[in-house]
RNA sequence: GCGCCUGUAGCUCAGGGGAUAGAGCACCUGCCUUCUAAGCAGGGAGUCGUAGGUUCGAUUCCUACCAGGCGCGCCA
């Protein structure tokens, strides 16, 4: 068995093989037709007295090729071979639907590898080591990180770990909007409030930022340098301002993101792009590839040839002409599959998805195909207290940043509301619920069930039972309580579960998943008493309790979440 | 006007061409002299926004409509 996937996965795939087997036996004798070469998907029953696993391979068959699934599923029955198989019982149910009962041979082997990968268990080789580069956040520096820059962090953060277990080598990034338009604003903006604190009368200016943090900002170089820099020139004082302000804001958003767990491995500066001239070679690429027109003195680009509703300015028609942000957008995603990336995973909020199809086609103007970019929007957070949603206006300053978020619920309880809904989905986070200690709040139910294994062994400890009793020694076949067998087969997918959530880019699946191992967790608690008289029962039923603490544990991490010992 | 997201239990949301549509919270009934009751077991609760269409089969796919939200610059 390859050590690399999970002993699970190896009996899925021993399924399928067998039941290709069977269909192409089928096909010799004429019984299906020979260009048939279905898809086959193994699923777990909705109902477990239904069966371990099941297929409905037989349905699609059908609707192929004009017959009824349950005739079809009948022909693959009697071709199939099930010597030397876990598999002691094929069934057809309903329209036509395989349904397999398995012995526990598999599951004994499955549980040996949750103890021997601890830490480690749920990685895969499936990703055979792809290079991807996942950008998110990305916030403006023009001011603190907001609610939605909170979930996409939770998100993109818990996408890059189930990636990087799936076999991906994963790198995260965040991306410095610190050229332009918006950091000449900020610098003015600086400036008057700069002036307001030395006692000048000064306006932040139309367009500029008008959060207190600027004030803050001000306050602080004044008192540093405040004389050296209304003495500058006033292009060099701008210049200046901007530079600090942006330095002063991404420092502090940065900071916000350590508390939340979160580390990039780069913070990539679109200064640095523009100071190297790069975003210009796009514009002369798409030139010499005869993509750009002139109209109306500007240079456009033809990004309606690859699918865009609208051409798009590439320079302005003012006397300097001008770029529009989409050219160091452009430079910066083709910098990134320079740097050797072989796919790019963008994480944009809910503002960009008019923005998507012309960044796809300027890539593919650049000869890059379409499938090296995937983008994930994220959509809005309205949050909600008692039961009235709070108004989030800039201008009218009532405004909770993603740092009083994190003060009021903790980021535990942040990553989990925001992880725990599908992120294309509009969140109602409810902040009364986030923030409560006890067993209304759903973060905790799976934490707890952490918190009882550690128990669990604290008591076991103290009684002097053998806390590292592992598979060798351990009598499996004592572990037959129906909650005993299904947290294991529960524990068992989760190498998988990692795997295909990663691959849909759901995490919200992954709290579904760590939900339902804590429901399965709990309800072995309750029917199964851990320690007790019988030495054997209580180091089975350790073992098992060990396991599935790893699991937990585990699936936390990816989440971010952490996995208290004690509650 | 065009585009995107969303309409599923009282609330917040999963799910998804097929087997009795699920979870959490809220509500009701049981269960703590034994490893944490932040738990377990069970119950009530749904015309899956509306109307058509495709299909043996649609809550799921298609079309139209209705409702809520968000975008739509030679701003970033």
């Amino acid at each position: 068995m390859d050590a690399t996937y999970s002993v699970l996965g190896e009996v899925k795939r021993d399924i399928i093989g067998r039941i290709a087997r069977a269909i192409s036996k089928a096909k010799e004798k004429g019984e299906f037709p020979p260009e048939l070469n279905p898809d086959i998907k193994i699923e777990t029953p909705s109902r477990p007295e239904l069966g371990d696993f099941a297929t409905g391979v037989a349905m699609q068959i059908g609707r192929e090729i004009r017959t009824d699934g349950r005739s079809v599923a009948g022909v693959i029955v009697r071709y199939v071979d099930l010597d030397n198989s876990p598999i002691r019982q094929v069934d057809i149910a309903g329209p036509g639907f395989l349904n397999f009962f398995l012995d526990r041979s598999w599951l004994e082997p499955a549980m040996a590898r949750i103890w021997a990968e601890g830490p480690s268990y749920g990685s895969t080789g499936y990703g055979k080591g792809k290079k991807v580069l996942i950008e998110f956040v990305s916030a403006n520096p023009t001011g603190p990180l907001n609610v939605v820059n909170a979930r996409a962090a939770a998100v993109g953060d818990c996408l890059a770990s189930l990636m990087q277990v799936s076999g991906y080598e994963v790198h995260r990034e965040y991306y410095i909007n610190d050229a332009g338009n918006q950091v000449r604003r900020l610098a003015a903006s600086l400036e008057a409030r700069l002036r307001q604190v030395r006692g000048e009368d000064a306006e932040v200016p139309e367009g500029g930022y008008h959060g207190e943090y600027l004030l803050d900002i001000a306050r602080e170089l004044n008192e540093a340098r405040g004389d050296e820099v209304l003495a500058m020139d006033p292009e060099a004082r701008l210049d200046f301002l901007g530079k600090y302000a942006v330095e002063r804001i991404v420092a502090d958003q940065r900071r916000v993101l350590l508390e939340y767990g979160l580390k990039y491995d780069t913070w990539f500066s679109e200064r640095s792009l523009r100071e190297g001239n790069a975003y210009m070679q796009v514009v002369e690429l798409l030139k010499v590839k005869g993509l750009t027109y002139e109209k109306d003195g500007a240079l456009w680009f033809k990004s309606t040839e690859f699918g865009d509703d609208k051409d798009r300015v590439l320079l302005k028609s003012d006397e300097k002409g001008t770029a529009t942000y989409i050219v160091p957008d452009l430079a910066y995603h083709k910098n990134k599959l320079e740097r050797g990336y072989e796919l790019l995973i963008d994480i944009l909020g809910p503002d960009h998805h008019g923005y998507l199809d012309r960044l796809r086609a300027g890539l593919m103007g650049l000869g890059y195909s379409s499938d090296v970019l995937e983008i994930l929007i994220v959509q809005m957070v309205r949050l909600q207290r008692s039961g009235q949603a709070v108004k989030m206006s800039k201008r009218g300053g009532e405004f909770i940043t993603m740092e009083e978020l994190l003060e009021e619920v903790g980021k535990d309880a942040a990553r989990f509301f925001f992880l725990m809904r599908s992120p294309e989905s509009h969140l109602d986070f409810d902040l009364d619920l986030a923030r409560l200690q006890s067993n209304e709040n759903p973060v905790y139910y799976v934490q707890y069930a952490h918190a009882r294994i550690a128990s669990i062994f604290r008591q076991a400890k103290e009684g002097g039972a053998a806390l590292s009793v592992g598979p060798t020694e351990v009598n499996f076949s004592l572990l037959k309580d129906p909650s005993e067998v299904a947290l294991m087969k529960i524990l068992a997918a989760f190498p998988e579960e990692v795997h295909e959530i990663a691959e849909a880019r759901e995490p919200h699946r992954l709290i579904k998943y760590m939900t339902d191992v804590a429901t399965a967790f709990h309800s072995f608690y309750t029917r199964c008493r851990v320690i007790g008289d019988d030495k054997a029962l209580t180091e089975a039923r350790l073992y098992l309790a060990r396991l599935c603490q790893i699991v937990l544990a585990n699936a936390l991490r990816i989440a971010g979440i952490s996995a208290p010992e004690a509650m």
